[in-house]
DNA sequence: ATGAAAGCGCTAACAC
DNA sequence: GTGTTAGCGCTTTCAT
């Protein structure tokens, strides 16, 4: 074990209450400068880190904050990560890990009931069961939703899902395209109808007609993706371009069109939602829309510590424009011999 | 603030001791089956939870196991993680997730010296500096390093690395490849010279020479294996067949070769070592060899706890056999007109 | 400006 | 079989 409060307050030759005061509290406490100084020393001699177990008891909180996703390895997540870890860090709060899978299992119960973490904020995924959901809001700990929302919940930080999906479809409207699909997310998951919308908007702005059968909504990972394409081929009427809803489902359509055979972008331009060291790797390389990750995460950790502190908190969506990345997956539309004065 | 013990065991008309036993001892304690009854429903009744900071504080440990990795949304790591979750859940355990690039930083020290976790699973990754690592095993919790070795260090678990190089080297010499390259790890890392000796041993068994230039030590990511193509692709005798350490980097040569125009795998025949969903993806898909990765978790947790118990530990390499993944990214030998009996 | 002491929730001797 | 009690390390009134 290492050093307690009260060795460094012997070897100091003061109370244990005066070296709490100087080794925890704000620089404000008045304390001679020679005790203080006295203090400060035998507590770097010693090596001296102040015990959680102690700390948290007394104050009723761990400092802990709990980051809960659907998938931990899904290189998406990386820069919302990132940010969460940096505010929490700035913070003095340590970010813990879990997987939106165990929401409603053992883990998740033991750290909120045990006091182990102070607040949660919680990306739920395709498999996440609402009444799961329902029951972690009751517990104690305050909940912040990531890129989700919960009726009638305060706390939720939202990426500009349509705001992007809109910076697709225009891309690929520019580039002369008008028939153009979306393969999209699970109907039961947040973002896809945000989605939607944003590439409806932005195809009504363009006065160019959306297609039913244009439209897919089968998932977001790569699996799914690949369906939404053969669904799409199968059709008589085909689209010339697809906004696809994830970069993960893209990938996969990237990989389903080289299988069945369709050239990308020559025949089939793709434009994803995301943007990750992935898309740089695919054949062709994926044109993409870059999500503030990095900011949903720090956003959602002020929210929670807003929350903490009782503050109240409301619903905000991130506003900063979404940044279209072009890469080698979107074309000039081949079936048409002119193009928008943009490109 | 959820109920207490003796929340628990005033409604229960007992001591706070009698509570203690029954609600968190080996069933073995022996108490009056009426009693027993008593607390347990009154624990029921209120929601116990066993606050974690009282617990943690009175028994010195506080029943989590850091998990640390290069990098927590690689996809290759899904599995490991998986290994480590259930094993340490199966254990009474929870796991914290940390980056091994934090391994000097504020935060790791944070967790162990004011001891929120009881052991640390350690992956180094390419930045990681020794002298950190040094500092680490300084302090007091026990350390397990998870495919990689500390010199002198007591506890370790390991991939199969060498045999994995030679699964994915002897198909591509069945396919009648003899000119074969390697695109491996930094020489820093553990594993490349693994890797790159069992290459060398399933060379060396069929035979075939290996040439200097062929052997390329870059690193295990995307951008380092377009790198380590780019430089191949350099040379005047090209190689046929490419055995990549990493199915990251593999999939950085895949598009390095589709950007510079060699055709895989009529040209060049990619063979990767690991597998992950990405590898189903690539264009064409990626053959690879399976490593055991949940069993490296499992197995890395079960040295951690007994290292714990103060058991000695050694350094144990999985020794489940790489199993060979074939897929679309490997082919023939297009320079020879016959193949080995094996294909 | 500094110290004494109580108590956060829990477990483990020890006494009965 | 059950209760009493001390104490883990810390913060925080309250005295001095």
């Amino acid at each position: 074990m290492s050093a307690t409060l009260s060795d460094v307050a012997a070897r100091a030759g003061v109370s244990i209450s005066a070296a709490s005061r100087v080794l925890s509290r704000a620089p404000s406490t008045r304390v001679r400068p020679e005790t203080r100084d006295r203090i400060e020393t035998a507590a770097r001699d010693l090596g001296y880190r102040p015990n959680f177990a102690g700390r948290a008891l007394k104050l009723a909180r761990s400092d802990v904050l709990a980051m809960i996703v659907p998938d931990l390895t899904n290189p998406l997540n990386s820069e919302l990560l990132r940010g969460v870890d940096e505010a929490a860090t700035q913070n003095d709060y340590l970010m813990l890990l879990g997987r939106s899978e165990d929401v409603g299992g053992a883990m998740i119960g033991r750290l909120i009931g045990e006091g182990r973490v102070d607040g949660i904020l919680l990306q739920t995924g395709d498999d996440t069961r609402p009444e799961d959901v329902r029951e972690l809001l009751g517990q104690r700990a305050p909940v912040i939703f990531i890129n989700s929302v919960e009726a009638g919940h305060a706390g939720s930080v939202t990426l500009p899902n349509a705001a992007a999906a809109a910076v697709a479809t225009r891309h690929l409207l520019q580039l002369g395209h008008t028939k153009i699909a979306l393969v999209g997310g699970l109907p039961s998951v947040f973002t896809s109808a945000d989605r939607e919308s944003g590439y409806r908007a932005a195809m009504a702005d363009a006065e160019v007609a959306v297609r039913g059968p244009w439209l897919t909504r089968l998932g977001y990972t790569a699996e799914q993706g690949r369906r939404g394409l053969r669904r799409l081929w199968r059709l008589k009427r085909r689209p010339t371009g697809v906004v696809v809803g994830n970069l993960n489902a893209a990938i996969g359509v990237l990989a389903e069109a080289r299988a069945i055979g369709v050239a990308v972008p020559d025949e089939l331009s793709v434009v994803a939602l995301h943007d990750a060291w992935t898309a740089e790797q695919t054949a062709p390389a994926l044109t993409c829309v870059r999500m503030p990750m990095y900011d949903l995460g720090r956003t959602g950790v002020e929210l929670l510590l807003d929350k903490l502190r009782g503050t109240d908190v409301g619903n905000v969506m991130i506003n900063s424009e979404p940044e279209l990345v072009v890469r080698h997956s979107t074309a000039p539309a081949a079936d048409r011999d002119f193009v928008t004065s943009k490109e």
